[in-house]
DNA sequence: CTTAAAAATTGGTATTACCACTTGACCGCT
DNA sequence: AGCGGTCAAGTGGTAATACCAATTTTTAAG
């Protein structure tokens, strides 16, 4: 059992902190310009560089705007997914949704999918193919084909001979534990389903083995728009 | 006619630059210690309060750790900030080169950049062009636009309004650490690469304003093929 | 009333000093 | 030798002050 590891907390987090508060509990509007530094420093009691380290901690999380011999302003929230450059403003960044994922890979893997077309030796279009009838048996099985459907699409990167891509295309796929993707098995859970999708995959294949790209785009394309469908319906129906 | 609108870039965010181009060419491995702030006050010939402003920049962006009376120590990438769940293309463990990571830009960014011409609302397009501006500027200060050129990349893929591509695309971009990629900033040292790279910015940020998605994308796809032109010329010039 | 110069305001940077914490070496004790 | 405490050097943390640069407001001249 740890004890209780004291964190000295250090004085410009707990001046912008403070702030931080004054301006989330509306003290300080969008726009508004809050007191010199000057100020600051003499109300908290603390020194101007302590007071300019917090400013300069909320700068780079985009709360506020500095304008040189005017004031600082508080800025409007960042109006991107989430506050720029990875910060955690606020504490929290958004997630993407089921839908936001889905639509992600059909313009990653649609690319993928016609570089592979392009570019994908014999032994991969192999790997791939064997992915697929590995799928098949699943299926055949009565057994939901999730992890041969995770390996297709990343044989199918594969086929691309860049490792960028499939390092991509790994953690896309990685999103599928969290919380609300179980849901989306869900609609994988019915056979007719499986054979659908096995179908799409299938024309994708073909596509790549033809060595074209727009088809195998295309293709890959229409599973990701036919995956959503299926998708929405089981979360419709929830 | 802008010809200098200089704007007085502040100290603490050059320093800030300077010591994150430090940790990202692979000078400061994970880890290492950097130089007390008083020696790097000296060497970079300015105040140790600017230091320390430059390095709280940095601690909020989570790249360094203060440890109090030991150093400051550069801190491991942690992708996912909640819980890890968050969409990671990192941990490229096995060898992307710099032309893979160029080629998968090219195909991934090109998409965004076409989801963006459709989608990204009038905020989004201010946000692409205020980082483009920021380019501009540093630029007219003979100061590398690497920071702001993430930051152009990065807006555009908010444009898309999904998430996990932006999560991509930062991951993507994070790849540029280790040590072969320091050679990549040294072909985006001289003037003229700027200078193009800001122009052919500049023709993406059209073709999204025109919500032109095939121009958009073809435009992307220029960049990056020069891009990766650039990069050739100074790894065989090297 | 318009306009330009001057003053006040405000952020930007530098300098200096001192404090608190960490680290490692040194020294004495067991 | 091994252990433990003390002390000193190094390092980040904070404070105080001064001056500079940009902006804004005031003032005064036209």
């Amino acid at each position: 059992m740890p004890l209780t590891s004291i964190e000295p907390r250090r004085l410009y987090r707990q001046i912008a902190e403070q702030i931080r508060g004054l301006i989330t509990s509306g003290e300080y509007l969008v726009g508004a310009r809050l007191p010199p530094e000057r100020d600051l420093a003499k109300q908290l009691r603390v020194s101007r560089p302590s007071v300019r380290e917090a400013l300069i901690a909320l700068e780079v999380e985009e709360l506020v705007e500095v304008r040189v011999g005017s004031g600082i302003y508080v800025r409007a929230p960042s109006h991107g997914i989430n506050g720029g450059s990875g910060i955690h403003a606020g504490g929290f960044t958004q997630q993407a949704g089921p839908f936001e994922l889905i639509r992600a890979r059909k313009a990653i893997e649609g690319e993928c999918a016609a570089l592979a077309a392009k570019s994908a030796k014999r032994a991969q279009i192999a790997n791939i193919t064997g992915a697929l009838k590995q799928m098949e048996d699943d299926a055949h099985d009565m057994a939901p084909p999730l992890e041969a459907d995770r390996l297709f699409h990343l044989r199918l990167a594969e086929g691309t001979n860049n490792a960028a891509l499939v390092q991509v295309v790994k953690g896309l796929w990685e999103e599928r534990g969290g919380p609300l993707f179980n849901k989306l098995h869900h609609h994988f859970d019915t056979p007719k389903s499986w054979s659908a999708a096995i179908r799409e995959h299938a024309a994708v294949l073909e596509a790549i083995r033809s060595h074209d790209p727009d088809a195998a785009r295309t293709a890959m394309h229409y599973h990701m728009e036919q995956a959503a469908k299926r998708f929405s319906k089981s979360w419709d129906g929830k």
